[in-house]
DNA sequence: TGATATAGTCAGTTCTGCTGACCAATCTGT
DNA sequence: ACAGATTGGTCAGCAGAACTGACTATATCA
């Protein structure tokens, strides 16, 4: 199976990454998080974060992070305090529930790292990484 | 924007090129195709191919490939053949105005390449696809 | 102060995928 | 040769995640 295009070639380790980390969340007894509510979770800053705001991180619309905020409030994973600098805004914060689970997620996502260093080794995943962050000068529109 | 993980790096440019894909089709005329019938169209082989391989193949249920056969066999893209080898089976083959959006596709899909390149240099995006295929190894279930 | 922009929600819709149940044809082991 | 298992495909029903449009309340700026 040879020349899948590079787009495709990411998108198959991506993708593999998300899910072993979805499952591992799942396995952890957080089994009332789905994918989006972790996609979205994962950008909760510190102090707490505008709906707003974690939309534009996770580039879906603001209606769509609410629904999100919503399950994810309900779950107990994170509360909405009132912002005190700005009356029309909500912060999210997380809970303890969520703080658990982010550290859960965290510690996959560095075992993935490690696995992905062990297969290529150090000096290529070196590479990989810099060619990769190199190329959102050109494919994300956000680039923080 | 720093230490983003290398799963989060990939999807990001690999959103990047399926939706410049997707947009590029749309523009010529062809916007009556979704980005998931066209994921599923590209997967038809000249001398067409089984609704179940294709589900194989794009990683989702024969059931949701189906669905999406009928979609595109309704918007003219594709039709449903008897398999002479097999009176079970049906081939899904290409329509003539299937063909013309493929044509299409792939030269968006050059492009990508094309542009990716003159951004990274030749070797380093040579680097890149051979450590991505790399990856595959352990990141893709399937591997064909 | 009035016009405009921003934060967020509500309502409704679309797209994409899933599971389960089922039918018809094919293949296999005795 | 034929009963049972497997394979190709469809139908029906449902869930998750995103979208657009319309609206309220607050802030900001000219």
């Amino acid at each position: 199976m040879a020349d899948l295009n590079s787009a495709l070639l990411m998108f198959i380790s991506a993708r593999s990454a998300e899910t072993r980390i979805h499952e591992a969340v799942s396995a952890a007894g957080y089994d009332d998080l789905s994918p989006a509510m972790g996609r979205i979770a994962a950008q909760i800053a510190e102090e707490g974060s505008r709906v707003t705001e974690l939309a534009d991180r996770a580039r879906i619309t603001k209606q769509s992070a609410s629904v999100l905020v919503d399950q994810l409030e309900r779950a107990g994973y994170v509360a909405r305090v009132p912002d005190p600098a700005d009356a029309r805004a909500k912060r999210v914060t997380l809970a303890p529930r969520g703080r658990e689970v982010q550290q859960v997620a965290r510690r996959v996502e560095r075992a993935i790292e490690r696995d992905w260093t062990r297969h290529l080794g150090a000096e290529r995943m070196r590479v990989l990484r810099e060619t990769l962050t190199d190329l959102r000068a050109i494919t994300d529109p956000y680039a923080d």
